[in-house]
RNA sequence: CAGGGUGUAGCUUAGUUGGUAAAGCGCCGGGCUGGGGGUCCGGAGACCGGAGGUUCAAGUCCUCUCACCCUGACCA
């Protein structure tokens, strides 16, 4: 991609009305557009960032043998109101809206009901399960305050896998494993060591529901958390009882702001009984699904690493998950630096690296600027310096200082 | 939803006791520059969130309204 061609510009300020430091950034950066309150326009280099941890999570949910699927957004209240959801003072977060007969639609804030609908027609058998079925949609939600840029917003995209059991033991199989698979995405995506496994109230059907809580100030939770053994507890159930469960001691928790990144919960036969999602079980008799739910916010990840990695100059991405990997900054007009910074896009993207061309004719401060405000990973500089050297320059985003490499060493060090 | 705050050019802001809007960034044209957002000259760009009202006169005062931000509550 040529900075010449792409649409969107960098600013030196950020917008007054945004606070929190991933909205600033983002923004500045040109990778979204506030659209309304809650409300965010992913921009090109924004939608890349986003797709590429959507990426991340589809690879980690295919592994698990998770099969995708979308769901609809415009959702039918006769199923919400078999689940008794459909009632605002039941879930007030819901849009809703209504045909031209005036029958009413709601916007789906959640996929149980539909999915659970969905899958009826195809389960009959204990040979049909378990198994696992995820999407990737947009959930609205009429959220009373949307607050910190991309992290609490009305409308936002979400990954949300449910889990098909036959029994408690196959479930809680399932479930443990996506502790270490949810462990492995944020790992994945560069928050890993600061990711930690919390224990939250479970609602009815367990005794906890387990979150995944980024260590982040602009967090909306507080959580206890034992660093040395990498778990914690949300606020909600941090008692005596509690801690003693888990073999926690007071002394050792550090009280933290965290966001919510991830969350798991067993709902056990809670949606498959009201649509009546039963199989034959081998001796013959009906039994109730068994279900599991396993939520990831892509769009608020986008926040929370902007916010965790991010530091005074801009943006920092890990590099599975950039826009680009390398930004190429061409410094100077002259043929042979414009010859050579042109081959070297050239015979970089055709070797399928990323490459951000800073191709226009701009001043060594902003292309190095802007790389930096754009977090990309690498920084390579073709000037007339590196023409006569016959090498080119590259820089890490948080290293402090670059080396001059030749062609060939240059990219081992990028395809690697 | 309660409380608090803010709306002036694409962005960030200034605007005195009411007298018909100013600057920086960005943008357009040009000069000098050329490795951390350089500099100089010239230019385009705002009916001041919206609607009423007071007044000879409203960005400024009053009323209503909309939007946005912050704190809290809420987050199935």
């Amino acid at each position: 991609m040529r900075i010449s061609e792409l649409f969107t510009k960098t600013r030196k300020e950020a917008p007054a009305d945004e606070v929190s430091k991933n909205a600033q950034l983002l923004i500045r950066a040109g990778f979204i557009h506030k659209e309304m309150a809650g409300v965010y326009t992913f921009l090109p280099l924004g939608l890349r960032v986003l797709e590429n941890i959507c990426q991340v999570i589809r690879e980690e949910m295919n592994s698990a043998g998770g099969q995708e699927l979308k769901l609809t957004t415009l959702q039918d209240p006769e199923i919400w109101q078999k689940t008794d959801r459909w009632d605002d003072k039941k879930v007030d977060v819901w849009f809703k809206t209504k045909l031209k007969n005036g029958s009413e639609l709601g916007l789906g804030p959640t996929h149980e009901e539909p999915l659970v609908r969905a899958l009826k027609p195809f389960i009959s058998s204990y040979k049909d399960l378990p198994f696992l079925a995820y999407q990737i949609q947009t959930k609205f939600r009429n959220e009373t305050r949307a607050k910190s840029g991309v992290m609490r917003t009305r409308e936002f995209l979400m990954k949300d896998l449910y889990s098909f059991a036959k029994s408690e033991k196959e479930h809680d199989e399932i479930y443990k494993k996506f502790i270490d698979i949810y462990n492995k995405v944020f790992k994945r995506l560069g928050i890993g060591d600061q990711t930690f496994l919390t224990f939250a109230s479970g609602g009815m059907f367990s005794q906890f529901s387990h979150e995944f809580q980024t260590v982040c100030e602009a967090g909306e939770d507080t959580i206890y958390l034992d660093r040395k053994k990498g778990i914690a507890v949300n606020e909600e159930v941090n008692n005596d009882q509690v801690l003693a469960d888990l073999g926690l001691k007071r002394e050792n928790l550090e009280m933290v702001r965290a966001a919510e990144v991830g969350n798991i919960f067993t709902l056990k036969d809670k949606f498959s009984s009201p649509f009546g999602l039963t199989y034959v079980a081998e001796n013959g008799e009906n039994q109730n699904v068994l279900m599991g739910c396993y939520g990831i916010g892509p769009s608020r990840l986008v926040g929370v690493i902007a916010e965790l990695l991010g530091d005074e100059k801009g943006l920092v991405w890990p590099a599975n998950i950039a826009p680009a990997l390398v930004y190429l900054a061409r410094l100077g007009e002259e043929k042979q630096v414009v010859k050579s910074a042109n081959e070297l896009y050239e015979h970089l993207t055709e070797l399928g690296v990323s490459v951000i061309y800073d191709d226009r004719d701009e001043r060594a401060g902003a292309k190095f600027a802007d790389a930096d405000l754009m977090g990309i990973p690498f920084r390579v500089v073709v000037s007339q310096k590196t023409v006569d050297s016959g090498n080119f320059e590259i820089k890490s985003r948080t290293g402090k200082d670059s080396q001059l490499l030749s062609e060939k060493d240059l990219i081992k060090k990028l395809v690697a």
